[in-house]
RNA sequence: GCACCCGUAGCUCAGUGGAUAGAGCAGCGGUUUUCUAAACCGUUGGCCCCAGGUUCGAAUCCUGGCGGGUGCACCA
């Protein structure tokens, strides 16, 4: 079936003499009530047709009788505007999604392409800080929003697991006596203890941080009894990884670590030499950048070990062979940019014309609200930082607080208090754009008003138990689900308030919505999307009684198409879709 | 010094080439016998940092300033 904008532009197309396909992209969907569904703006036609656009307009709307279900078709400040009968827009949009249901906003634009989205990659032996947010939700936004656009979608974190801190961590565990016995049940926190009290020895013992050198170089010859506690300590951190994603309902395909390519190092060092690109330099093997006006690229110490941009680079050319991605993103903060710039020059250098699929996708900083009442960067490295788990435990305690005032009755409430504190957090580090800095502040973040994860949880949660109790009338545990019923007998005439037209018109933009934030790279569009979703159903919801009303039937239908594309939008970025608060 | 990013209402932010620049919070005033008031409605509040340029049209694109954040050789 055509979309509408494609029969205008099919209108348009004989009087305006250009093709259906550039006058379908120049249509603009008009942002104040009473200007239509859809525009055209006559302003480039003005100087080939040697007219003004008003006349322009004024002239096509004469030549171009309303037919179908194009209503009315009215000149207006250079503007022709298209008004679709409300009716028929009601019912195409609708029927749309109660057919599509959960696919409702689903392309094939990706056309089956492949998409690498490499995505929150901590660090082993720590935990997940709370500015690791950000990042992990951006790409599990990324993930799901590509996978509904039709591209395949591997998901990848890349665990920062090799490096000088594992030689720190296997120091420290030999210098307090530890053994393997001990790493039986052995927590994240015991383990981020180690590296803790290693950077306290180190100041009062300088030799330390050769020790450590010196035994992750060891680690990297492939000494047995080092990579045995490697090993154990990826496991207790993965374990603990996995309990947070979980929280989160964060996947991956693949948690191939910066150690996975540690096997590579000997290829990729050999590739880039004979390539000509390495070069030693002050005793260690760098790539010279400057006619690039880059600072040079560190591949390996003057001891000898590997850096990460070294694993960077054989990570990226056994992504392009394993997975022959059309495109691979990194969701990595603003603060890497030089990284990235450096990881696609030598890629570039390396004569791989795919380097150009290779995109960073930057974010900005989550600032947190220092003791002084300045703005201060959540820090990990110094030690001095929020443990994700604890801000959502501290979000939880606050929420399941409001839930025994407001909701005394609701089942497990400890779940749903995660759930809703999640969505909270989630929400206010997605409803901004990717690169801007975001000014933390607890009470704004758990806001349960206003533009927030409540909020527009509180909508799905409304629309929900109207179905619930539209059942109950009838004995019925499961709620009803008019969408994915028939539609015999839906008066799609019976939405004459303006706030069922809002809405249903809102409903309409889920798949331009999807493009432009896969366009931007950004889940932000989804969750301003989400934003307008919710506040036309609490709008709708306040004038329009369902239950028991004369329009009942086309309400409930109405009121289960919005649960689907608001529900599907919640989950696009992350915010979990609960049924009840 | 160089590089990346940001600058829109008192505060936090949407809007990123189209018409009269929008929300939330804060302020003021209303709405509940009714499906979740975690809601709704009204109202106050703008040289869209500055200066040039491109364009029929610029908060949006380009150039140059100013202000702020972050990064730049042996950590990841």
């Amino acid at each position: 079936m055509k979309t509408y904008k494609e029969e205008i532009a099919e209108l348009l197309a004989p009087h305006v003499g250009l093709p259906a396909s550039e006058i379908r992209d120049a249509l603009t969907l008009p942002q104040h009530d009473g200007h239509g569904h859809f525009s055209f703006p006559c302003f480039p036609l003005a100087k080939r047709l040697r007219k003004a656009p008003p006349v322009i307009a004024q002239e096509l709307a004469t030549a171009i009788p309303a037919q179908g279900e194009i209503e009315k078709i009215e000149p207006l400040n250079g503007y022709l505007n298209f008004f679709i009968n409300e009716s028929d827009f009601a019912r195409r949009t609708l029927s749309l999604i109660a057919a599509q249901g959960a696919n409702y906003g689903a392309t094939d634009r990706g056309n089956g392409k492949t998409v690498v989205i490499d995505y929150s990659s901590p660090n082993m032996g720590k935990e997940l800080a709370f500015h690791h947010l950000r990042g992990t939700m951006i790409g599990n936004s990324l993930s799901r929003l590509y996978r509904h656009a039709g591209f395949q979608v591997v998901r990848i974190n890349h665990l920062g697991d090799w490096g000088t801190s594992y030689g720190k961590l296997i120091v420290m565990f030999l210098r307090e006596g530890l053994r393997e016995s001990d790493l039986e049940g052995m927590s994240i926190e015991r383990l981020n203890a180690l590296y803790k009290a290693f950077e306290n020895a180190a100041r009062e013992d300088a030799t330390l941080e050769d020790q450590a050198r010196e035994t992750f170089q060891q680690l990297e010859a492939g000494h047995a009894r080092y990579q045995g506690l490697w090993a154990a300590f990826r496991d207790i951190t993965l374990h603990e990884l996995q309990r947070i994603y979980g929280f989160l309902n964060v996947q991956f395909d693949h948690y191939t670590g910066e150690a996975f390519f540690v096997a590579h190092m000997p290829k990729t060092l050999a590739e880039l030499e004979s390539k000509g690109l390495m070069t030693r330099s002050q005793g260690a093997d760098i790539v010279d950048l400057t006619a690039h006006n880059m600072p040079p690229v560190l591949l390996r110490k003057s001891d000898g070990a590997t850096l990460y941009i070294t694993r960077d680079i054989a990570a990226a050319v056994y992504r392009k062979e394993n997975y022959a991605f059309d495109r691979c993103l990194y969701i990595v903060d603003n603060g890497q940019s030089l990284h990235f710039q450096q990881l696609n020059k030598v890629l570039e250098l390396m004569g791989y014309a795919w380097h150009k699929e290779v995109e960073h996708v930057p974010f900005g900083l989550v600032l947190i609200k220092g003791e002084d009442g300045g703005w201060e960067k959540g820090k990990t490295r110094s030690g001095q930082s929020s443990l994700l788990k604890d801000v959502i435990t501290a979000a939880q305690e606050k929420i399941l607080g409001i839930i025994n005032e407001k909701n005394p009755d609701a089942k497990d409430k400890e779940t749903l208090a995660r759930q809703i504190g999640v969505g909270a957090l989630v929400f206010s580090e997605l409803k901004n754009r990717r690169l801007n800095d975001i000014r933390f502040e607890w009470d704004k973040a758990l806001s349960f008003e206003g533009d927030s994860g409540p909020y527009v949880q509180n909508a799905h949660v409304r629309l929900c138990s109207i179905l619930r109790k539209s059942a109950e009338r009838f004995g019925k545990s499961e709620p009803d689900h008019p969408a994915a019923g028939s539609l015999d007998g839906i008066d799609f005439g019976k939405f004459p308030e303006p706030q069922a037209q809002t809405l249903i018109r809102s409903l309409s933009l889920f798949a331009d919505r999807i493009r432009n934030a896969i366009d931007a790279n950004d889940p932000c569009p989804i969750a301003q999307y989400a934003l307008e979703i919710a506040e036309g159903t609490h709008s709708f919801l306040h004038v329009c009684r369902a239950l028991g009303s004369a329009e009942e039937k086309e309400r409930l239908f109405l009121v289960d198409c919005a649960r689907i594309v608001l529900g599907q939008a919640l989950a696009m970025i992350g915010v979990p879709p609960i049924e009840s608060m």
